[in-house]
DNA sequence: GTGACTAGTAACTTGCAAGTTACTACCAAC
DNA sequence: GTTGGTAGTAACTTGCAAGTTACTAGTCAC
């Protein structure tokens, strides 16, 4: 007897709720990231992608990447008229993500096997790692120093 | 007759192709990051969960606390034993998500009204992002200066 | 005109993640 | 001893995301 008033019928874990959830929404599926990965790289074609993206099926990959067109996080550019060919690549708002990928993958590859394609600095060649930045200070921001306020 | 040769059966977009993949295989399902983010805030317990990820059935957040356990992003310690009670909160690993959640709540609320939890830089007030950094150089790196050798 | 290549689209199927609902176990308070 | 709260577990069901397979459309090369 303790019959736990059901959630409301289907709420999508999604608009509205929060930031976090909104980003879920959009790009928080089995794949979209990856191909966000990939077209990281620059602009890139249905085959190329198919290929980049290792396992996905076509009919997903171009339902992904029409929703992601829609979303404004690529721009689909043609390269031949008559055939109409497209070619993908990042919108700003693609890039944007950017940052969150790298964190992420950061995080994936810690504590695993180095061998994983660290990131290097051209200039010194040692392994980079991402920081948070302040713009207006001009200077990395630690995480204690952030930690303070986290809240409001 | 272009039968296109299937993908390896069932490859499941995981482990071993990239670090970001094997991120995504461990958080990037539909609730693991929102209750990762729900932990961010400190130690809760099971009901406190349940409300604070709205919309997640138990039998699932049950699931996802057993398998976030697994794989080291929480740790589990009961704060009564007789009736077992187990609180939950992130181990370091964990804790070390909250860096990409903040940045991927920040593209979630990018072009939304501006009254979202950008990270702000605590003594200055602007908002942050993310960067590369260079330990042993000290400093940060733009992307241009390491585009010159994307690919090897 | 036929074969091959690229870039998709589409029908059909399937598995599993998630939802729903109900139940238990343990304790405390009254 | 019954009511109620907390913390789950479990059976059963369902929808849809993804997989599979096959097909088309347009062009080029020969």
């Amino acid at each position: 007897m303790n019959p736990r008033k059901s959630s409301s019928p289907s709420t999508v874990a999604a608009a509205g709720t929060s930031p976090l959830a909104e980003a879920l929404a959009r790009v928080g599926d089995r794949w979209t990231l990856l191909l966000v990965d990939a077209l990281l790289e620059g602009p890139r074609r249905f085959n190329d992608l198919e290929v980049a993206v290792a396992g996905i099926a076509p009919n997903i990959l171009s339902q992904r990447l029409k929703q992601l067109e829609r979303d404004g996080i690529i721009v689909a550019r043609p390269y031949s008229r008559r055939p109409v060919r497209l070619s993908y690549e990042l919108s700003a708002a693609g890039r944007e993500l950017a940052g969150a990928m790298r964190l992420l993958a950061q995080w994936g590859a810690r504590g695993t096997p180095p061998d994983v394609p660290l990131n290097r600095h051209p200039a010194c060649g040692s392994a980079m790692e991402v920081r948070w930045y302040c713009p207006t200070c001009a200077r990395t921001v630690d995480e204690n120093e952030m930690s303070e306020l986290r809240f409001i």
